[in-house]
DNA sequence: TCTTTATGTGAGGAATTCTTACACAAGTTG
DNA sequence: CAACTTGTGTAAGAATTCCTCACATAAAGA
């Protein structure tokens, strides 16, 4: 089994993850309506979370704590996802952002100019507590 | 968070426990009556497994395959356990099993000589599959 | 002021888990 | 052989957790 077989392993309840994330299940539920957080079901529709959801939504938290809008997280995470992809490919996989917004979202990140720079040094923030 | 708090850490329904270990629930309720794991409780009364719980089970089901029967099975999880205790404070701590009964489980075990060995080398088992 | 965003809350139902009880096959004991 | 023990299956009924959907609302933006 591979690292990132293990890591995507649907194992978690949602009332699990509340307790790790200290997010409320609306919370969860809204980000994975947003499509930031895409949990598996079980055959009973449960959402199962793996070790990356969780991961993802301490991530989302943290960027929430700083102030970005759904709009500017989802635009984060898609960069770190993709952080070798050309900016043709860029622009072709995030169409519905107006320049405006993203202006707006910038805007945001200078404000919170400083604190930003964590983010990288955040990552993988699960890892830290389990093994 | 030290690595004994993390692996101890109550995280995993039992739905997916038994999807992890490939035992039922009525084995995982069996074996926790008969005191050979003690996951902690929701405040609902819902069981929450840990990964050592997980590892344990797995160890509980190789011992079963191999024979032995809960009896013998205490009794080599609780040597695991306690590796470095004298033999007066081991007997003080298993009073419960006769002198019989505790010749019945070496038989058992000599009928299966070769194949215990591996007991040891499948020892946190979970590990490989998660981090 | 009107709209959008992000979240709270509640209802009603479905899925999961709980305990308890009964059944039973295989092994053990007398 | 008859009775007992062990380990597991199964089912019932209740409790808990989770689901979706809908409505409310504060804060922020237009």
């Amino acid at each position: 089994m591979s690292d990132f077989e293990r890591r995507s392993m649907p194992l978690f309840s949602i009332g699990i993850v509340k307790s790790l994330t200290g997010l409320t299940a609306r919370q969860i539920r809204y980000y994975e309506q947003h499509d930031l957080v895409h949990p598996s079901r079980t055959e009973g529709n449960q959402r199962l979370f793996s070790f990356n959801d969780v991961d993802r939504l301490l991530e989302i938290k943290d960027l929430i704590e700083k102030g970005l809008n759904l709009a500017g997280i989802k635009q984060v995470l898609h960069m770190q996802e993709l952080p070798k992809t050309n900016q043709s490919n860029d622009e072709q996989k995030k169409p519905e952002l107006t320049e405006k917004e993203l202006r707006k979202i910038l805007h945001k990140e200078l404000l919170d100019a400083g604190r930003l720079g964590k983010t990288s040094l955040r990552q993988g923030e699960l890892s830290r507590f389990f093994h």
